[in-house]
DNA sequence: CACAATTAAATTGTGTGCAATATAATTTTT
DNA sequence: AAAAATTATATTGCACACAATTTAATTGTG
């Protein structure tokens, strides 16, 4: 067990910053083409999550998005303002809400179609490069969420 | 020109998503650390460029940042009154409002020194596998950010 | 069955992000 | 030099994130 090397405190070597900066800018992208469909970027990723399994309760949700109902109550409420989904105690388990698509929230999904392409377009990279990069930012969420502290 | 390719709708396989819970991931890792110091994960960020060059305006830490002065103002007046940093108005331009590092604010420069080696042992990659996932994630915000729609 | 422990959402409070607007100082133009 | 345009910051409003607490329903235990 070696002692943590002491790393540079310079912005632009820092891994943490080029990670937000990256993520930010990926959101401030989708952003003109999501309010074309009345959405947030966190609302979209709710979204897709729905588009894939419908009947989800928020819990379930949250696991999918690692966000907590403290995030997804308010968004949720939102979506359901919007006439896009649909909020409903579970009669099985009355602490659990069932979150379902209604019809305009399932239609949407046809106009969502060409955004991920769209976006893709921008990058300059080739399909196999995102799919690397995107798989590498996997294996670093999971590091980071993960105590497993001695690993290498 | 080609027509941009549908891609897939899954979450799983969305760039975005990854970069998206990689950057949360990333921000609640430095969160216990960063608490101990006093700090929030912006605002370690604003003290990261001030260690570097002190006495800059809202609008040079906003350009070094990405960030607005609607993020920053407020953001700036804790780390004012937590004794950090100094906000002044320039007497050469009285618009601009200079950022200067208080004693406890350049102190706090040594309790920051580990915390990129803490964190940089979690992620259980190489230090070449850092820089180039770094790297990476530059030139992806830098394409984002540019709206140099052919390229490739 | 009663009652403690657990679980799922919702609520509350703080701190970002960011668009839009406001305010004030400086520069440019006429 | 006065008016118009520009610039820097601050303010306002909305939507996340997330910790901490609350509320209500369910499960586990004696």
């Amino acid at each position: 067990m070696k002692a943590a090397p002491t790393l540079s405190l310079l912005l632009d070597e820092q891994l943490c910053f080029a990670l937000y900066a990256a993520s930010r800018a990926m959101t401030s992208a989708y952003r003109p083409l999501l309010e074309a469909l009345g959405l947030t970027y966190p609302q979209y990723l709710v979204m897709l999550v729905l588009w894939e399994q419908d009947g989800l309760t928020v819990r379930e949700l949250g696991q999918r998005l690692q966000l907590d109902s403290g995030t997804l109550t308010p968004l949720l409420k939102r979506l359901q303002a919007a006439g896009l989904i649909d909020r409903q105690r579970r009669s099985s388990d009355e602490r659990e809400v069932e979150i379902r698509l209604q019809p305009r929230g399932l239609a949407l999904r046809e106009q969502a179609t060409p955004i991920p392409g769209c976006l893709g377009n921008r990058l300059c990279l080739s399909l196999e490069d995102v799919q690397h990069l995107r798989d590498e930012l996997k294996r670093l969420a999971t590091q980071l969420n993960h105590p497993s502290h001695e690993g290498n």
